[in-house]
DNA sequence: ACCTGAACACCGTTCAAGT
DNA sequence: ACCTGAACACCGTTCAAGT
């Protein structure tokens, strides 16, 4: 009989906590387990390692990346861009916890990973949709390749730095909203003007 | 007398190693003093504590993106942009080690570093410098703020998924260096023609 | 599917006593 | 400005023996 209802998924959401508010070097297990009112190797019953862990917290975080991209698709173009970088950054400041964990391959490998390589999989098809769109309407100087490097760094820069960056805490006097409205509709119309 | 010569440089130089191959979760002060043949206690006749050791690396960093964005000043504002972009880029690509460390404040914080926070200073403005120029040139959608919040993002977001992204891997066919030149470009010249 | 509790190697950090 | 060597609390991980 479990005593703890469900510790795999309270274990997943401490871990997240963690991650989110003191990074993700101050994660362990034992805290995690301390936290959840259980024993120090509780965790261990639902999962393999420290390691398995993190892998599952990116899983479920490229998931979460995927659907919010896949909803924000639709015909015109402009809104598809638009929505797509705020719900991409949007989904990054929402879940910092799952954000940060999903660009570290020295903690996550991918390999022996396999959900964590399709969901990822999934994030990175719904971008270049995007991206491809936007080089065949010629918002986009270069080719497909070119448009994906270009959309992805836009808006995982400006997620990373909101999330991580010297940026909020250098005086910007706009709010994090306003800095992806600014962006999304840079690339929505790269174009400078009418 | 010291058995070692200069130890503060050797900690620096196997910490930024560690960091470059195995990500700064992997940094431990004892492993710097083993491989720098010193006791583990040594390092501390240099460093107050392990996150002296990082805040350094920071700040080094920090001081030589700096260097590098100086050193593309120029009066056209075309290979102002072009040659900005890529030894932004190409400094992250250099030096992981530092560069990794630089947007962790988990790790680093930028208050009680005041030497971070003045090298750090001066890397935002050489690129703030670029993204008024842009802003002023019609060249970016909207203001200054919003100049560099694009700017940024976009050097950033290319650094930091060429270093730890799913880009790399992702079978793209197109080097480093190519993408590199590709958003150089755009940022240059953000409009889609002529 | 959890528990207690021991165990091991590793770490950051501090201290004492040397050269 | 280094050394050896002990010490403490913490960690990831494993194991044994329980319910």
């Amino acid at each position: 009989m479990p005593r703890h209802p469900d510790l795999r998924a309270t274990v997943l959401t401490v871990a997240a906590e963690i991650v989110a508010t003191e990074g993700p070097d101050a994660l362990s297990l034992r805290e995690v387990a301390r936290r959840a009112g259980v024993s120090h190797q509780a965790p261990y019953r639902h999962f393999d390692s420290r390691e398995a862990v993190l892998a599952t917290l990116a899983t479920e975080g490229f998931a979460g990346l995927a659907d919010a991209l896949e909803a924000a698709e639709q015909e015109d173009l402009d809104a598809h861009a638009v929505d797509s970088a705020r719900a991409y950054v949007g989904f990054a400041l929402a879940s910092p916890g799952h954000y940060r964990v999903m660009f570290r391959p020295d903690m996550v490998r991918f390999d022996g990973h396999p959900m964590l390589y399709a969901q990822s999989a999934r994030a990175w098809e719904a971008l270049r949709a995007l991206a491809v769109r936007l080089a065949d309407d010629g918002r986009i100087v270069g080719d497909e390749e070119t448009a994906m490097a270009w959309l992805w760094s836009l808006v995982h820069g400006l997620a990373s730095l909101l999330l991580d960056g010297p940026l909020p805490a250098r005086g910007s006097t706009r709010s994090p909203e306003a800095l992806v409205a600014s962006v999304a509709k840079a690339i929505a119309r790269p174009s400078a003007g009418p």
